[in-house]
DNA sequence: GGTATTCTGACTTTCTTTGACCTACAGAGT
DNA sequence: ACTCTGTAGGTCAAAGAAAGTCAGAATACC
């Protein structure tokens, strides 16, 4: 198991208990961890990015802490959010990956739904001989095709 | 008895004993083997591949891994019929639209699945400006990747 | 001997972890 | 008010960890 990982779900069984929100101090988690302070400004960026649904912010100094809050959002908002500003006129494997991964997470979507998704955007599915900038442009086609579609179906 | 064979039935095993899935590392692998760790990806290439029943997803970085997903036939059949018989190397839209809605009445797939399916083979999504011919081809290439999708999730 | 398959090694890409240095805030002392 | 100092978080680059790619060497199979 990576350290990262660990953070997160510490992280996280802070979340679901204590709701929406959580105060953290950085120095302090580090120690628990045993890693270095930075350590957590690493998980907060790849694991808690308002991407993944959670916004952060932080004060330095004397009693300084880190805030992390879950977005609360309605499924159609994020995905029309997803559609109209996130993914732009060409998008790449990883980050589709990363994108239907999340909507996993937040349960926007089934898991069954997330595999059709990544599926439908894997260099496997897109394994034609076509420039890479085709490809992209493509993929993000697909997915907004797909999460338009989504976000018609009454989605909470 | 050649190495690739070797490791093969090495990773067969584990997929009978632990069912339908294995973690593992490559460098462990190769190492067990005393092999060149990219002996492992020839091995997937050859032997795990989608046409053989695989599915692969992995992890770079520390902590890094390989899963080997089998894609189990029993309550697949009928998916896997299409991959390998009905579709061909290129499809129509409304082909598909056709095989989806039947999957759907067969209950092989949920409305949203089908809806989802749909969205991703429409002409909306491949917009883009490509010879028809190609375009087909694409569609061909969605479909069976989300078919194996499909498949490898066990589903009655 | 020629072709197809297998195997390796050098190089690349991606993800994680750490450490050195930077910046912001609070409170004490002047 | 103003500065000084300690506390605490931020940034970034570099090192480390692990998998991917691909060309070419080695081997196996007619």
């Amino acid at each position: 198991m990576r350290l990262s990982d660990s953070i997160e779900s510490f992280i996280k069984t802070l979340l679901n208990e204590e709701s929406t929100e959580v105060e953290l101090k950085r120095n302090e988690l580090a120690e628990y961890f045993g890693c270095a302070p930075s350590q957590i400004n690493y998980v907060l960026a790849t694991r808690f990015s308002p991407d993944h649904g959670y916004l952060t912010e932080s004060r330095r100094g004397g009693g300084g802490y880190i805030r992390i809050v879950r977005v609360v959002e309605s499924g159609a908002q994020r995905l029309m959010y997803l559609v109209n500003e996130r993914i732009g006129d060409a998008i790449g494997e990883e980050e589709c990956i990363r994108l239907i991964s999340q909507l996993k997470e937040q349960r926007i979507v089934t898991a069954d739904e997330a595999a059709l998704m990544a599926a439908s955007v894997s260099s496997r599915a897109l394994g034609v001989p076509l420039p890479d900038n085709l490809k992209n442009a493509l993929r993000a086609r697909i997915m907004k095709s797909m999460l338009m579609t989504l976000a018609s179906q009454n989605r909470t």
